[in-house]
RNA sequence: GGCGGGUUGGCGGAGAGGUUACGCAGCGGAUUGCAAAUCCGUGAAGACCGGUUCGAUUCCGGUACCCGCCUCCA
């Protein structure tokens, strides 16, 4: 069997991967924080893992693979957005407004991610709903220990983890507690015994969603649902923990602070993965930049797709900053024209899909080594453009599907080209269609007078047509789409007149 | 300041201690009714300084520069 290479941030090093239990090899990844539209950096490790969770898949099985990516429906940013709302002069409770806005930022969440082609995972936890396991957590932080101090203590309504009692704290991130400390630049409250100390439970006022525990109404800090979440449905040790390279410090290493500590029997996640950040034109991405995208807002770009973005993100290996630029996204768009008649042959021919071609399937086992998984993709798309034939074609997509692409999607929606402002709906499609027909039968008796009649008056529609060979042709509908001057082109077609 | 990562040809981006990555663009050619597309060929690299080695872009050390984290941002 194929051998998994992955780089282990723990030890930082390329390592093979050996799952605890090959029946049930099991995945974590840190989710979204659901106050808002998912911006591009978001798609990045949803996109990385999901070629990881789809190598698992094919090596171990669908059913032995258990991947768990959570929702944080607690924050103060969802909590600041339900009392806008409420500002604004909404009747309904806070709860039922922060439940609202959740509800529909995982929707759109879901609508987006699907878009990119990424699997759901098995499990999607919402924070919310594990309160009373993390509520245990803490309670079990907190008991006397022998040999020392208890994890945690509770301080004027808050309850913080003891950095000093986890000999290894800061491993994953190679930090000392004491570096930390001579760079710190936040100040630190007051309430705590050491100034890297982290909180697991804080106290909500009226104003805030709470939930009854031993500390009063309050609400759990940021890091302890992840342990919590992660432990419930996964166990106390499991094989994977993902993220971005962001969360190493101090969110991942809180969390393995945590679960060391609360089931020092379990190892915690064995390997640990973090994908690198993404850049907008050489530049971090950010609001005040006015280089902020979510991934909806690229979706709606011109000729910008699913499978646009996901090539997008699979060409830059996960551990290098990822740099989104105008130009990469041509090239992408370039690339995947050259796959769709391959695509189209599967539709076309009816033609079954196949296990992946080893070598798709050795670049990503090699710590995700997706940009030379796509140049194999490219190749074998290539040599269906060469040869026509079924088998090529089937050997073609079989490997763009293993790698997420949508063959569908690929097949129907290149080489179709549309301007941000036009509408037109698919009965345009269909006229447009039964137009090129008429075309290609001038073309086939050598009438090009007729055939650059139709394509001059198509322009004038506000089409433009150009042929890539094989009866590829490409349309784009322009701004200036007029569907009157389209209907009366394929009426004189039809009524003999124009011929 | 502390910690982590990076630096490959005009651009993007891989593998390998010695043998062509590849793609885009460029250039030359072929082909095509036209616009376009397609095909073939081709030049071009490894931030800088040392070290190990018969030989390094690939290993080791240092320098410079870039990026990220240290602030509940993936």
């Amino acid at each position: 069997m194929t051998t998994i290479r992955l780089r282990n941030t723990r030890t930082r090093k390329v390592e093979p991967f050996a799952p605890i239990d090959p029946k049930n090899v099991r995945m974590y990844v840190c989710g979204p924080t659901v106050y808002d539209r998912a911006h591009l950096g978001n798609a990045r490790p949803v996109i990385v893992f999901d070629v990881l969770y789809r190598l698992l898949r094919h090596l171990y099985g669908a059913e032995h693979v258990t991947y768990v990516r959570n929702f944080t429906d607690v924050d103060d940013k969802i909590n600041a957005e339900a009392q806008r709302r409420k500002g604004l002069g909404d009747p309904r409770s806070l709860e039922e407004l922060i439940r609202e806005r959740t509800e529909e930022t995982i929707g759109w969440y879901h609508a987006d991610m699907d878009a990119l082609g990424a699997l759901r995972p098995d499990k999607e936890p919402r924070a919310t709903d594990f309160i009373g396991q993390m509520i245990g957590m803490i309670e079990g932080l907190m008991k006397p220990r022998k040999d020392g101090k208890p994890f945690a203590y509770e301080r004027d309504g808050h309850v913080l983890f003891r950095v000093r009692e986890y000999v290894d704290y800061g491993k994953l991130s190679g930090r000392s507690v004491d570096d930390m400390i001579a760079g710190a630049r936040v100040e630190v409250a007051p309430f705590k015994e050491d100034p890297m100390d982290f909180v697991l439970w804080k106290p909500s006022d009226a104003d805030l969603p709470g939930w009854d525990s031993p500390w009063g109404r309050g609400r759990p800090g940021w890091h302890i649902e992840c342990s919590a979440m992660s432990h419930e449905l996964l166990g106390e040790s499991f094989d994977i923990h993902g993220g971005g390279i962001d969360l190493q410090f101090p969110h991942h290493e809180n969390e393995i602070a945590q679960s060391m500590c609360a089931h020092p029997e379990g190892g915690f996640a064995r390997v640990w993965m973090h994908n690198e950040m993404l850049q907008v034109e050489g530049k971090k991405m950010s609001k005040s930049l006015g280089n902020f995208f979510t991934v909806r807002d690229i979706l709606q770009q011109r000729q910008t797709f699913g499978h646009t973005i996901r090539y997008m993100f699979l060409n830059t290996h996960y551990r290098k900053p990822l740099d989104w630029t105008e130009m990469r996204l041509n090239e992408a768009r370039k690339e995947l024209s050259r796959w769709a008649p391959g695509a189209r042959m599967i539709a076309d021919r009816d033609l079954k899909l196949r296990a992946p071609h080893p070598e798709i399937v050795a670049a990503v086992a090699n710590d995700l080594n997706t940009s030379l998984a796509l140049k194999v993709a490219s190749r074998l798309a290539t040599k269906v453009l060469h040869s026509a034939e079924s088998e090529d074609a089937i050997e073609f997509a079989s490997a763009a599907h293993f790698l997420g692409f949508d063959i569908e999607e690929l097949a129907s929606k290149i080489g179709f080209k549309w301007d941000e402002e036009v509408s037109f709906d698919t009965n345009d499609v269909a006229v447009l269609q039964k137009i090129l027909g008429f075309r290609w039968e001038a073309r086939d008796r050598k009438n090009f007078a007729l055939s650059d009649e139709i394509r001059d008056r198509l322009l004038a529609a506000g089409i433009a047509l150009k042929d890539k060979g094989n009866r590829e042709v490409e349309h784009e509908f322009a701004a200036s789409f007029n569907r009157a001057v389209l209907e009366e082109t394929l009426a004189l077609l039809e009524t003999g007149a124009l011929k």
